[in-house]
DNA sequence: TACGGTCACACT
DNA sequence: TAGTGTGAC
């Protein structure tokens, strides 16, 4: 990556953190006897001594592992300390975690511009502002250094790593002395990251990990490689090589079926192998009698150069909330008055957390949802049994009531199931039961005293930037007008750019989309899932035509700029080539202009 | 009949 | 929109 004045302006500082072992954490806390012994916390205890949900590093450096039962660990490592789950209303309450993680980010939220809570123990940093302004004051920036202990410009806590990530992963060996660099900004990030990890084992007492990067795949992916309790800085000089012997499926989103494919019908082995398909060959490519979805590919195309250009939200609180539990073997439920009570049973702890959505974050659900799986389908046919349809699973909605409490939650889920589960599916038994509460709305006060109502004044002021408040807020979503591939990728609207409206343009999320009101909607990232990324049989005939099209439909003048500036040139000429045939004069010159910043 | 309980999000 | 499926932890 070039090392231009441009790039630094552009660059952004992007954290991942990572509570260490987190549930353990928790139970450390409240139980001091488990410091520094082996120990696992585990979810009910009647099967096997229980699944294995969090682990401390003494059980993992004990040959323990996440995938193993209660016995199995106690057999590798018998003095290991096993702590269950709290169970309430007959399920696994994971509720002491919940908001443990809460105060973890409401104290990182306090510290940083931008905090997007992901999990129930990660979450995404957007520090891009404060490292710049740390930047440009060397006296205070040494001074926070020495604070910090952050150790800048030497290799440190790799001895046992091979020579591979010894030349890759520096623990903050970042020289900050030159401004113009964009690992300055990563180095000055470093120290504030160390001062948050500081304040919330301060004000927590709980430890966590970092990855300090330039964008969120990057953190993401070296948060884990000095735990616990550290800090890992990548630095853009040297993404391509760590890329280039990543194995792929080690990279977000490749962990699971696309991963395991591109492996297996593409031969590719590392994320850099995916460089030598070029954004097209990606979009056409086979694999088996699949195809890859263009959208997809562009995704694909980006993540193998280390390009994320997902931008960080300001939210730590949950956009949905759910529970759920499933009935294995004899446990699965034959009736419906046992389909009942657990729905009852599930009502009980949704209230509760709408309650508490409610109260914390002035959150209101406006809708239901109950999804079930059921045992197989089966017919007798000629005396033979024969399987129909697999196991079922399904999903239905419903409003949310309007005083959402255990009793009305149940009633109205149960309505639902009672028009669903037929005698069949009861014959079957279910074996898996979820309720949950969506479409999560930001309620308005309801009280009307003074102070209410200026409390209401100002919540209408600020609460609609997202910047301006940690809550989320749910904003009228507007359907847009879909488009895939190269298009959604470069294309945008007419409107002025505005370049200090965020740390950084995004390159999808940049892509708006102009509806019928002129209004404007942020496009984000297409996630690529098995199932948006190779056309299922039925629908192979027509979809690929439509996304391949694509190509022919792209001019020039749709190609947004500082999208495309971003690219890298290998990419920016199969872009340019795609287009070449219908190239306008006046694009000519944007050409030449654009082709002069890369060499 | 044994990797559970939750989340977020893409796509149709 | 509502429903389905994937991926991650």
């Amino acid at each position: 990556m070039s090392h231009t004045s441009k790039a630094t302006e552009r660059a952004r500082c992007v954290v991942h953190v990572d509570l260490d072992c987190f549930y353990v954490q928790v139970e450390r806390k409240m139980n001091p006897e488990l410091l520094k012994v082996p120990c696992a916390v585990v979810q009910y205890n009647k099967f096997q001594g229980g699944g294995i949900i969090a682990l401390s590093y003494e059980a993992k450096a004990r040959g323990v592992r996440r995938s193993m039962r209660g016995n199995d660990a106690r057999v590798v490592c018998p003095d290991i300390r096993l702590v269950t789950v709290p169970t309430a209303n007959e399920k696994a309450d994971l509720t002491r975690y919940r908001n443990a993680g809460s105060s973890v980010f409401e104290v990182c939220a306090r510290h940083s511009d931008l905090c997007e809570r992901t999990s129930i123990d990660e979450a995404y940093l957007d520090i891009t502002l404060q490292a710049r302004t740390l930047l440009s004051n060397m006296d205070e920036f040494k001074r926070r250094l020495r604070l910090s202990g952050v150790m800048i410009g030497t290799e440190s806590n790799l001895a046992d790593s091979d020579e591979f990530e010894k030349e890759i992963f520096w623990k903050d060996s970042l020289q900050p002395e030159n401004n113009d660099t964009q690992d300055s900004l990563l180095a000055a990030g470093s120290v504030i990251v160390a001062e948050i990890r500081a304040a919330v084992k301060d004000k927590t007492g709980y430890t966590l990990s970092a990855g300090i990067s330039h964008n969120k795949m990057l953190s993401k992916l070296v948060s884990g490689k000095n735990k616990p309790n550290k800090q890992t800085v990548l630095s853009s000089t040297k993404v391509e090589k760590l890329l280039s012997r990543l194995p792929l499926r080690d990279l977000n989103g490749f962990g699971g079926k696309l991963g395991d494919k591109l492996i297996d019908k593409c031969s590719i082995k590392y994320v850099g192998d995916l460089k030598k398909y070029s954004l097209m060959k990606l979009a056409k490519m086979a694999i088996g009698s699949e195809i890859v979805r263009i959208n997809s590919a562009t995704w694909m195309s980006q993540a193998c150069r280390g390009i994320c250009t997902e931008t960080v939200k300001s939210r730590i609180a949950a956009k949905s909330i759910s529970c759920g539990k499933t009935f294995r073997g004899p446990t699965r439920l034959r009736s419906i008055d046992n389909v009942k009570e657990y729905i009852d049973k599930l009502s009980i702890e949704l209230a509760e957390r709408l309650q508490n959505a409610k109260q914390k974050h002035r959150q209101v659900a406006k809708l239901i949802t109950v999804s079930y799986h059921t045992g197989s389908k089966t017919v007798k046919r000629k005396g033979q049994e024969i399987n129909l349809t697999g196991n079922i699973s399904k999903s239905r909605s419903c409003r949310c009531p309007a005083t959402p409490n255990a009793v009305n939650i149940s009633k109205a889920v149960m309505q639902v199931l009672e028009k669903e589960l037929d005698s069949e599916c009861i014959r079957a038994g279910v074996t898996c039961l979820y309720i949950g509460a969506s479409k999560l709305e930001n309620v308005r006060d309801e009280a009307t005293g003074i102070d209410t109502l200026l409390k209401k004044v100002v919540s209408a002021s600020t609460a609609t930037s997202e910047s301006d408040s940690h809550l989320y807020i749910q904003k009228p979503k507007q359907a847009a007008k879909r488009r895939t591939g190269i298009e959604q990728m470069f294309t945008r609207p007419l409107t002025p750019y505005e370049p200090n409206k965020k740390p950084n343009r995004s390159l999808q999320a940049a892509t708006r989309v102009s509806n019928d009101g002129g209004d404007i909607q942020q496009k984000e990232e297409t996630k690529p899932t098995i199932h948006n990324l190779f056309f299922r049989a039925k629908s192979k005939s027509t979809k690929s035509n439509s996304s391949i099209r694509i190509q022919n439909q792209l001019t020039w003048n749709q190609v947004d700029q500082t999208v495309f500036r971003e690219l890298p040139s290998e990419l920016q000429k199969e872009v340019m080539s795609s287009i070449r045939s219908e190239m306008p004069q006046q694009a000519t010159r944007r050409k030449r202009f654009k082709w002069s910043q890369k060499p």
